[in-house]
DNA sequence: GCAAGCATCTGGCTCAAGCCAGTTGAGATA
DNA sequence: TATCTCAACTGGCTTGAGCCAGATGCTTGC
């Protein structure tokens, strides 16, 4: 490096510190160094001395500035390992068409499986828990069930993507429907799954509703998800309805954000 | 690879502390507090000088104990003041009937309005910024933009509900339409606002698409929309498309995921 | 060429001490 | 009664020291 070129106007750099506490400053230029490409995605950050020396601050200050990227996602770090910059992952992108009729007859597949495999991933699905028990007030409201009959069937699936768990599924079904049928013990619902059973037992499903939000998971859920540090997940509360109008079960979907994203197609009514 | 799957077990309590780090042993039994109602939503925390003495842990730990639960959502920490429970506040719904062209017409406002003005809040809609400006990728492509001719009309709004910023959104609408137009240079869009607008044009909107996704907030988002930490953002890619399926608007959406919800009800195409 | 063993390094976590700016509430003042 | 002042307190943040379990990489022995 030889001469002095003037910068043309900053684009990024010395807004950074203007009074910030040290480990915000840090924070910021590591960040800043993350989006320009100088720590490309996978690489390792230094050591959090190297870094408290680089910077002239103590290891801990250091460290809370590696813990403020994390927790805007831009960081990964794996139990004791080097932290390494995230690297975007390509999301699930979960649609409506999915449920479609036509597409259940013609493949067999459950809506998860026919839209993961539709991305070039590999499918799986777990079923962890089938119980009978009354419906929680969120879910009867939805199902419209009456209040001295709320006995629903609870379904509890865990989703994978090329063996990576990416969302759970509780799904809730009315007992007068799943009664006598697969859906009331069975993980395994034959062909065309799920929905396929409703199917036989009158339900078409016709339309959906899904109520969406997103929130950090709880504890529990990084757990189950491993969700890195840094992850909000999305939840989704999904109604399938029939020909009827009748709402006939309830699915709360919980997932990774970074791994999966919803993408509607929706006619608009005049 | 075995995968864990967790179980339900454990409904709440003394799984707390086995071998964990005493600062999550504590976070762990003030989540308990808190969600169990000790301590509920709005009540202060006890002082960290306080928490430490009582768990028998420097004050340093404390700290860290409740930064653990802030990440998580569950307590709010203003500028210097006592960290408060969150409240749980209620959220703005957001659904496609919104754009319904009928309910345009009757009303005259704009889809914002209309959906908060339904929930009984104040709405106010600030645009910041109209600029004509080369489309970025992700905008050309959804808009069908031919590479030589990629101009479109940047608009940028802010959203307020009762006063507090809640959602971003920024519309790119291809120069070909907006030209000549209170689209192009305006913020004071007329009745039936923007959409009104796009009909005169010839574009009747008549499916949206809408692209959903969510991460934690940039630091730029989170002073711009004021987001607590411990609160993810909801990204909405929406596409408007128009009666010859054409698409003649893209506007991004960033919201506050603590205050807002989508809520669509889609019909499942045979 | 490969596996096992081992020393080194790393991040996770805790502590005690301390400074500072902003919040808070009680009491004084108008 | 309403406003102002001010001292006490609170959380934010930093430091430097230190312990530990797990990751890493080199060396040794087969």
């Amino acid at each position: 490096m030889n001469e002095e070129v003037p910068q043309a106007a900053e684009t990024t750099t010395e807004a950074v510190e203007q009074d910030l506490p040290p480990r915000r400053v840090m924070a910021n230029k590591l960040r800043a160094d993350i989006l320009n490409g100088e720590l490309p995605p996978g690489s390792p950050l230094p050591s959090q001395r190297e870094l408290a020396e680089k910077y002239g601050v103590a290891r801990n200050t250091a460290a809370e500035a590696v813990k403020i990227l994390e927790s805007e996602g831009l960081i990964e770090s794996r139990n004791r390992a080097r932290p390494k910059v995230r690297e975007r992952r390509r999301l699930l992108r979960l649609g409506a068409e999915r449920y479609s009729n036509r597409l259940r007859n013609e493949t067999g597949l459950s809506p998860f499986r026919a839209e993961v495999e539709k991305q070039g991933k590999t499918a799986r699905v777990n079923c962890t828990s089938i119980e009978r028990v009354p419906a929680p007030e969120e879910i009867a409201e939805r199902l419209d069930l009456p209040a001295d009959d709320d006995t629903v069937v609870r379904r509890e699936n865990w989703y994978f993507a090329d063996d990576e768990p990416v969302q759970v599924g509780i799904t809730y079904i009315p007992w007068a429907i799943a009664e006598g049928t697969v859906l009331a013990d069975s993980p395994n619902m034959g062909k065309g799954s799920l929905y396929g059973r409703f199917e036989d037992r009158g339900h078409r499903i016709t339309w959906i509703r899904e109520e969406i939000g997103s929130r950090m998971p709880t504890p529990e859920e990084t757990k189950g998800l491993a969700i890195p540090a840094g992850v909000p997940v999305i939840d989704v509360i999904h109604t399938g309805i029939d020909q009827d109008e009748k709402p006939f079960e309830v699915t709360t979907f919980t997932m990774r954000a970074d791994l999966n994203g919803l993408d509607y197609r929706i006619r608009i009514e005049d």
